[in-house]
RNA sequence: CGGGGUGUAGCGCAGUCCGGUUAGCGCACCUGCUUUGGGAGCAGGGGGCCGCAGGUUCGAAUCCUGCUACCCCGACCA
């Protein structure tokens, strides 16, 4: 039988793009640099969503939304932010078509010439805090904690499905507060929730640090970001939390009167995860079989299949299916029985481990004799025959014990891929041929990091909020350091 | 925007150097029989403006010119 997938070793990009496509997740759409989520695809997000929002909603956010379209003179109010994304942006400049003078086609109408352009969000801070001087009278006012679930367009050079493509679905999260203090903090929880659903939901272990100066959102005093680790030994930013400080608030003048009756600007933040999150999925537990999906966010949890020469027999397996469908439903599990006559089982067996279904189960004329049902599990591929009467608590627990075991199987991966370096001659050995997270003193400085940056394309993706206080030197200028920072090659 | 590569069936490709039967193979699709506990076997069948436009020639997927789209490597980036 041939590999459904090629060998990951040969080049992981290939691998990646053929597992989403095949595993009928998403594809290329007819727009370049756009993608088509397919419905599998979107079911996972759908899941993702639900839980983010849920903690949101526990955390005191509520849900807005706001134009696509931003003027293009609010981007200019920001400087920092104007020019970390002015070289990607979609253009909004006539609002008319009309049929093409040589009578071919249709060409755009240069009479509807806009005024001022449109900007395609690349990301909502300007028109939200455009809108919130309006919001924002009193401290009574404040906190005002809203999210939006929506599309971004950055016009990226390159792109890969759900990593970086032009068209991105995402939340962003933009705050509002009456202090600095309160506003870190929002930053702080906010981090703490991204953490939480990438490991709790995702299975997948992230390091929670600090952005150093260069890698920034634009126009933020501070960026906090979960970084994981894939399979490659890239590392992959899978959220940020921003603290910016009154930069937006003095930006767009939206200031509030303080309980001493004095204005000030409000103090800001925002935060956001993206369709991204499905690439770090795919990329941190999948196999060479395909996807392998954690159980808390597979669409399909139970995947059952019957095993049949004949109908009669077929009718005798749905029989007794039926009542594990309605044990497993009544215990909260999504479960699909799939007696399609028009597959066979060893078809239906390599499609389900391709679309990471955690946990298939297979009944057959010698099940009904014996009393016992086949279960096979996705993350070991491992198979037992199980009783019947036992199947419902069996799989309950079976759940959690794969959700866990394809965490700890992806930290293991982590801290074996993780490498302290003081040297800087053994860290671009290793980044060549181990790759991975390194644990490195940093000067501090930018021009350090870019330095080694342009040597060996690693960047540092964040300084460890938890990082222990520990002396030493630079691993390139020597001079004193006082914490290890996380470098690697990224996404 | 620089450097390289590729456009042939729904998908993946061979054929192009050296022009010549009706353009071929694998997967997928359709029909029939046998199969069904790990992507079934056999037999038959359908599907092509060979990226587009010109040119050379008795004859072009193949040679020449122009255009165009996509992919990879850089620069850029979540």
């Amino acid at each position: 039988m041939s590999k459904v997938l090629t060998s990951r070793e040969e080049n992981y990009a290939q691998w990646y793009n053929d597992l989403v496509i095949k595993a009928d997740m998403a594809e290329n759409s007819a727009v370049r640099g756009c993608m088509v989520i397919k419905p599998y695809g979107y079911a996972i997000w759908e899941k993702m969503q639900r839980a983010l929002d849920d903690m949101f909603k526990q955390t005191g956010h509520v849900n807005a939304y706001f134009p696509i379209f931003i003027p293009k003179s609010f981007f200019s109010k920001e400087a920092s932010h104007v020019e970390g994304f002015a070289k990607e942006c979609a253009v909004v400049t006539h609002y008319r078509l009309k049929n093409s003078p040589d009578g071919k086609g249709i060409v755009v109408d240069p009479e509807a010439k806009l005024e001022e352009e449109y900007i395609i969000r690349p990301t909502s801070e300007t028109i939200i805090w455009d809108t919130y001087k309006n919001w924002i009278q009193s401290y009574r006012d404040l906190p005002l904690l809203i999210n939006q679930w929506a599309n971004v367009v950055r016009w990226e050079m390159r792109t890969r499905l759900f990593l970086r493509t032009a068209e991105f679905l995402w939340q962003e999260g933009h705050t509002a507060h009456a202090t600095s203090e309160e506003a870190i903090n929002e930053t702080e929880t906010i981090i703490n929730i991204y953490a939480d659903f990438a490991e709790k939901w995702m299975a997948m272990p992230v390091i929670k640090g600090y952005k150093s100066e260069n890698e920034r959102f634009a126009g933020a005093l501070e960026t906090i970001a979960i970084e994981a680790l894939m399979q490659d030994g890239k590392a992959l930013q899978a959220g940020t939390s921003h603290f910016l400080g009154q930069n937006f608030a003095k930006a767009f003048d939206v200031t509030f009167t303080n309980q001493e009756g004095k204005l000030d600007y409000v103090w800001a933040t925002s935060w956001g995860v993206s369709t991204r999150l499905m690439g770090a999925l795919i990329m941190t537990h999948s196999d060479d079989n395909g996807l392998v999906l954690p159980p808390k966010l597979a669409p399909i949890q139970v995947v059952i299949v019957p095993i049949y020469k004949k109908i009669e027999e077929l009718e005798k397996i749905s029989e007794k299916v039926e009542s594990i469908l309605s044990g497993l439903k009544s215990a909260g599990i999504s479960v699909k029985y799939d007696n399609d006559d028009k597959r066979k089982p060893g078809w239906k067996f390599a499609e389900y481990e391709l679309k990471g279904v955690p946990i298939r189960l297979a009944i057959g004329q010698r099940d009904l004799e014996n009393g016992t049902v086949e279960v096979a599990r996705r993350d070991t591929l491992e198979k037992s025959l199980i009783p019947m009467e036992t199947i419902v608590q069996y799989i309950v627990d079976l759940l959690e014990d794969i959700q866990q075991n394809i965490f700890n199987k992806a930290l293991n991966f982590r801290e074996q891929n993780t490498t302290k370096v003081d040297s800087y001659e053994e860290f671009k050995h290793l980044l060549e041929t181990k790759g991975g997270f390194f644990l490195c003193h940093w000067d501090g400085t930018a021009e350090t990091e870019t330095k080694i940056k342009e040597d060996t394309k690693a960047t540092i993706r964040c300084i460890p909020l938890d990082a222990p206080l520990e002396n030493g030197k630079c691993m390139v200028t020597g001079k004193p350091s006082n914490k290890r920072v996380v470098f690697a090659k990224a996404y």
